[in-house]
DNA sequence: AGCAGTAATGACCGATAGGTCAGCAAAGCC
DNA sequence: GGCTTTGCTGACCTATCGGTCATTACTGCT
């Protein structure tokens, strides 16, 4: 994004490879990855047709290289998750959760989410990359704190807990609403993470009591931890 | 699928249409809308390309068309289920929610719904059905249970009768990943359903008790409550 | 059998877009 | 300024594929 507007030749063999990479997102994502045109990249990223090719040798790598580019983030997000802070178990899903509802909402992450799911069966690598770096390691976090939570007596022995995936479900439903039914049926975000909450921590309640300290609503204060509970009950 | 093992022309103008749907959505199922070939819809319904062009004036409407012929039975379902049968909100909840799991795990419903949020943006129109046949369709059902079972003392007021796509979100995510993530890693089913059996009366519990009716686990004998309908679910 | 009428065919067309490469010009060096 | 290196260019090549249409041959009618 520097002074290329007219159009004298710049040499910058260090910042091609950048911009090209987010050009490519760019037009990847708005129109996927069959009809995004190599030239329209190229333009986008200020730079003739056969220069995107020094770079990256196809189509395919361009697109796996900027895929790949917008997972890193989300690695290093990850890593700072498992570095478990303090805070009761409660208090870090219930972090977890707002957070990814504001990634999912505030984000082109659903974006990149689409992308990955729509061609994964054409670049397997690509998915098994995604799987690696968000859905694995996203489980593993989520498995920690679920641990946690029931050892402390917060949480009960939830079938979810060999389930985890289903932790974010609300997340996903969210993300994928909002990227396809937006327009027709807009998502009502408010209540969306609320029942997300309550969804959760309803499953996870060690007892009579349903987790709502962790349930209120948004905008409201953070709420206080309940104090654990002894013996979760334990069905079965 | 007769026999036209050689390759004598045979004029079957009824079999036609429905055969060509068929193969197309096969063909774009497993390949998806771009690189799907219409000389290769063609060879797998056994005619030349060019009957295909005499039945579907275009790739675009063989598309539409093939989608559109697995929605109409959903909304033959949703029909069925509008028409409420007896029973309490819980057992009626409890089954759309089992139904659901069954059609995402033993059909090419997953699928369906793939293409139609891959395609979605190229295929606006495509989009709108879906989401009038499916997902409205759906939520109305949904919360017409809901609005009985609060009305009944069952459930709560949750922020779920706000969001009532919530209710089907951990469907959504067993599908999704199944379509993607079964072979580096399996989906649990059993865990799956009985975790959303559990989010979502947790979430729904009208007091102290949850519905635990519900929520009995798929192996263990029959749940100590009180319940003389709602039979557990044998599978597995 | 002869004869429409028309379903079906597949060679062909044209547009699109991924990928190439011979040459050009900017940067660096003397 | 002149020379060399090499990042960059865009005209060009070519394979692919959606879509067409003149031709073929199957079916039913008389």
């Amino acid at each position: 994004m520097t002074d290329r507007s007219a159009k004298p030749r710049r040499r910058r063999k260090e910042a091609r490879p950048g911009e090209i990479l987010e050009a490519g997102l760019a037009e990847f994502t708005e129109r996927g990855f069959g009809p995004a045109r190599m030239e329209d990249i190229a333009r986008r990223a200020g730079v003739a047709k056969g220069t995107v090719f020094r770079y990256f040798p196809t189509k395919e790598a361009l697109f796996e290289a900027a895929v790949q580019s917008r997972l890193a983030p989300v690695l290093a997000g990850a890593q700072a998750a498992l570095a478990d802070p303090p805070g009761t178990a409660t208090e870090m899903l219930r972090a977890l959760i707002v957070d990814a509802h504001r990634g999912v909402m505030d984000s082109d992450m659903p974006q990149i989410m689409r992308m990955v799911l729509t061609e994964g069966p054409r670049f397997p690598q690509l998915l098994e990359a995604y799987h690696r770096l968000s859905m694995a390691r996203g489980q593993e976090v989520i498995q920690r704190v679920l641990a946690r939570g029931v050892a402390a007596g917060e949480f009960r022995d939830s079938a979810l807990l060999r389930a985890p995936m289903l932790i974010m479900a609300p997340a996903l439903m969210a993300a994928m609403w909002r990227l396809n039914f937006e327009r027709l049926n807009p998502v009502p975000r408010e209540a969306l993470l609320e029942g997300h909450l309550e969804m959760v921590f309803g499953a996870l309640a060690s007892d009579g009591r349903r987790g709502e300290p962790a349930v209120s609503p948004p905008g409201s204060p953070a709420p206080r931890s309940p104090r654990p509970r002894s013996s979760p009950r334990r069905r079965s």
